[in-house]
DNA sequence: GTTTCTTACATTATTGATTAAATAAATGAA
DNA sequence: TTCATTTATTTAATCAATAATGTAAGAAAC
């Protein structure tokens, strides 16, 4: 059996009540008391019960985290943003895979709030109005992180991805490329599907182009896909000289694949990427890309929503981060 | 106000109890009075309060994870795994990063038991006296995955590391090479330090080789330490033509780093990297690896778990799990 | 027809903390 | 010394479930 309060109160003379405010570092107990309780406490080997507590107190000081898939090195980066800014406020964090499945994901929020959790951080796809209607209803604060909200109405931590995209795909064109091929991951989520490819629509027609279907790979996110798109690029009557490509590890599939072919890259072919994961420094030529800070983006997201729980006024709800991008040598 | 099992109960005009096991599918339940109280549920948008359910039943369906990194591409996988079991037989998991602290792991784990964990999987490197101690004074099972105690003393699932790299640089050996260097992970974690070295140590006396210092060298897991290990062996006056590496992600930085040097893989200068990570395949030439199946043991981990943790007998607490060499282009 | 068993519930106690209200003790001012 | 305040501590209610026990109604056994 493990000790409990009341037993901590027995040993020490005192009143469970007593034993709690020394627990809970409250200062209306008499020095010589709360050195009878800790000795007692130390005795016992006792440790509060977080269960207990959470049901008197209604805190559990855990957090829930709906990511699609931990397994990702983009998504994993996130969370330990996530993960050390919790700890630095003293919560734990439930961490469950959604593999970016409605249902699945609507499952685990209820789950988490069956939980009891403080507050959830979220990261998907797309957001749809059922998303919002069960966040609207969940008592606790929830944070998007990485993940957009076309209406704002659910606070989030984002980089202003068509914006990125745009600068991107504008610095190959004045490259002197007649045209820059993109290699997208699936238009369902809207990151993908309205901001990145407008910035993208936005670069060409600005140098009054158009978007040309046939330069457009769908891909899955995965390595392979990048090497299919490249492929499909090079079989086509259009060979691009210059691919913009929406995540690192297809841009390295891309890469390598364009390499796997005979091209050089950037001689031949220039190629730019997105994210900044570790992988952009793990290829030959090394990869320019955009950087998008997902370290910082999971710790502003989880700062954001200690402001929330703590019920802190929050000046904006909608924060978008800063980004750049690291040229290295994929492009000229 | 959530609504509690009270109300449901009032609504529905039976006790709590019925409500309880309606909610828990007690089958001693008139079909009617259950319709009833499914109703009242629905209508009242009930959901159980899982912290409420802890304390009285002892059991939170949750499980402490801690692991040394969540963002290291090893670990994520591992962590996948562990998570979908844990899914699979209705846990939630706690996870929490110990960046393989010794005092953080203690504390992660003493949080852990507060919050009334049902089990805890543990990944780290070396574990002390001190570990085990405080995993025996522990009320719940705890497993460790990827991990090994060298007294067996803690259920663990792991493979054969020392057959592993034997296998590996015998393999080498026998491509006749005079020499094999060896860029390792730190030492003081005993998967490195014992089990992979003596391995590693083996293989060379048996060809009637010794271990060469100069031939040795410790790296941080990271891509950048790999470039380093292949720097300071071409700097030295014995260039080896076959290296084995611990790691994937460091193996990547060697073939870079010889590149860099104007070398060929394999035809110069041969690698096995090890772990099998989907970094694998993501370099020109592709990386022969020693597949460690690490999502599986972090499955095999979790299933384990769940066993001790529903009292079952378990034949074996000691799990090793079979590994092979997946040769690509990086030897001949 | 009484007794015994089930079935289908209800009642009440329990879980291990927090917290508000009540009370006791200590301190200070008049 | 007395009363008011402040400080320290206890008592008891509460949190939202489960678990154990109790009970009424009907079926089966004798």
């Amino acid at each position: 059996m493990n000790t409990t309060i009341y037993d901590v109160a027995r040993e020490a003379g005192v009143s469970m009540a007593t034993v709690s405010r020394v627990v809970n570092g409250n200062p209306n107990v008499k020095p010589s008391t709360r050195k009878k309780v800790l000795e007692a406490i130390e005795r016992l080997g006792y440790r509060p019960n977080a269960v207990a507590r959470g049901l008197a107190s209604k805190k559990t000081t855990t957090v829930g985290v709906i990511i699609p898939d931990i397994s990702s090195i983009f998504f994993a980066e996130l969370a330990r943003g996530i993960e050390d800014i919790a700890t630095m406020y003293k919560y734990n964090i439930i961490l469950c895979n959604s593999d970016q499945n409605k249902e699945k994901e609507i499952h685990l929020l209820n789950t988490l709030l069956g939980k009891q959790v403080d507050g959830i951080v979220f990261m998907g796809g797309k957001i749809t109005e059922e998303h919002v209607e069960e966040f609207k209803r969940a008592s606790v604060p929830i944070v998007m992180a990485a993940t957009v909200d076309m209406n704002e109405e659910v606070p989030s931590v984002n980089i202003d991805y068509q914006n990125a995209v745009y600068e991107a795909v504008s610095h190959l064109l004045q490259n002197g490329h007649s045209s820059v091929a993109y290699v997208t991951g699936p238009l369902e989520d809207p990151i993908n599907g309205y901001y990145k490819f407008n910035g993208y629509r936005k670069a060409l027609e600005e140098q009054g182009l158009k978007v040309d279907d046939s330069q457009v790979f769908v891909g899955d996110y995965t390595y392979d896909t990048g090497i299919e798109a490249v492929e499909t690029f090079l079989d086509s009557d259009k060979k691009p000289t210059a691919i913009f490509v929406g995540t690192d590890e297809m841009a390295l599939g891309v890469i390598h694949g364009a390499q796997d072919r005979g091209l050089k890259v950037p001689e031949d072919i220039e190629v730019i990427g997105f994210d900044n994961t570790r992988l952009a420094t793990m290829v030959r030529p090394t990869l320019s890309t955009v950087v998008q800070p997902m370290y910082d983006i999971g710790a502003v997201a989880m700062r954001l929503l200690t402001k929330l729980m703590n019920k802190e006024t929050v000046e904006e709800h909608t924060v978008v981060l800063p980004h750049r991008i690291q040229f290295r040598d994929s492009t000229k």
